[in-house]
DNA sequence: TGTACATCAGTGAACGCGCGTTCACTGATGTAC
DNA sequence: TGTACATCAGTGAACGCGCGTTCACTGATGTAC
């Protein structure tokens, strides 16, 4: 797939092109690097161009400034996390336990885009608003993506729920939070970490089933 | 309370010390007031001195360098939480409802103390690591109390719970981190985000007591 | 109480540094004929 | 295919600026006699 669109681009587009794109990947890439010590808001332009080995000045030949650098990189993250959505819908059909598998998915983006993750949590309360903001936006389009799927799934589901919304909301907080908790942690400390969030997420269906038992009863 | 206190001061330390007392208070107001615009790793010395009306060099007599600034702001935030957390234990005791008299108490800290919960949240991946463990470890605190009150009330309460450790986390999380949202909200969506919150910790404690009736069913 | 000295919070000027941004440039790549 | 010109990604030097930190200082407050 990947290999199939840089075939792709060498067709389309002539060598200079492909060399600006090589380029503008290597900002990105220096960035997503360099923010995991530091936090992107804390980069500076300069550090930047250093790690991806050009000169300072180049830098405007492919970003307008810092902001929009920031903004490349949230759409590099949200790109991954519909990855990251539609491989964990596959591997759910197949492996049939929601939580766990969801989990397990999860945890393998964790370690294969640390930076990626990291970048997911940066400090909602600092930085440009606008960052900040497509941050958000991308947060939330992961929580209604989860709430179509319990809407759509409400009566396959052995467990109808109650506050869809709510819990999609709470689940899509408690994974990101651990996220990066767990780049912290050697291999022993994530697996504590899979079983809390186990623990964690089925008690959230659990509770949202209990509601929705409570409702139709008074209900009926 | 806070006037007896500052009687005591005025008894026991000379003027000198107390005008020192002044300037270091107004070092630290400087800097949580211009921390909510920019986060506090962002903040630089000059801005700080600035804010507090005095000269840059000032700041060395009081503090070694930013990074120890922010322990005292920590600090600051410690104490306040350990202020909210027994007046959330004393209005539960009076009004019964654990989780709505929380929230509310809640709700009042975060409109009183702005500064200090943004300060809270503060970007966990980004910042001196001093100053991140230190704001963790307060975190711990606050959900290791919780987990103490649910522990000593288990059998008083209508609802016996499983997995508290857990639950004290999720609780925290979402509690602080709805807090942050909460700060750039009109009081009719703040209404609404109470109504949030009030909806997911109750899912949280229903659900935590449904898996202690299914681990009940398993043993007997 | 009055005087002479000590303390020390706060100062203002100066430093060297990395920053973001600009500019005229270079030279490889692309294009037209 | 070969030549002459156009394009433009990348450059290196220069700029003014705010930064953190230092230093010798000032002058009000505190202390000893």
């Amino acid at each position: 797939m990947a290999l199939n669109i840089k075939a792709w681009i060498a067709c389309v587009m002539n060598s200079r092109a492909q060399q600006k794109l090589k380029t503008r990947q290597a900002i990105i890439d220096a960035a997503l690097e360099l923010s995991k010590e530091k936090g992107f808001p804390a980069l500076s332009l300069r550090e930047v161009t250093r790690g991806a080995g050009i000169a300072p000045a180049t830098f405007y030949r492919h970003f307008i400034d810092m902001d929009d650098l920031g903004l490349a990189l949230v759409d590099q993250v949200a790109l991954i996390l519909r990855q990251l959505m539609r491989q964990a819908r596959r591997r759910v059909k197949e492996e049939g336990s929601v939580v766990s598998t969801s989990i397990d998915t999860f945890m393998e983006f964790v370690e294969n885009y640390p930076n990626l993750i990291r970048l997911l949590n940066t400090d909602q309360a600092s930085g440009p608003r606008q960052f900040r903001e497509s941050i958000r936006r991308e947060t939330r389009y992961f929580a209604q993506e989860l709430i179509d799927d319990f809407s759509s799934r409400r009566q396959m589901l052995s467990l109808p729920l109650a506050n869809i919304p709510e819990v999609a909301e709470m689940m899509v907080l408690l994974v990101f939070n651990q996220g990066i908790a767990a780049l912290e942690m050697n291999s022993a400390e994530r697996q504590g970490l899979v079983k809390k969030l186990n623990i964690e997420l089925r008690m959230v269906l659990v509770g949202s089933n209990a509601l929705y038992l409570e409702e139709q009863k008074s209900k009926g």
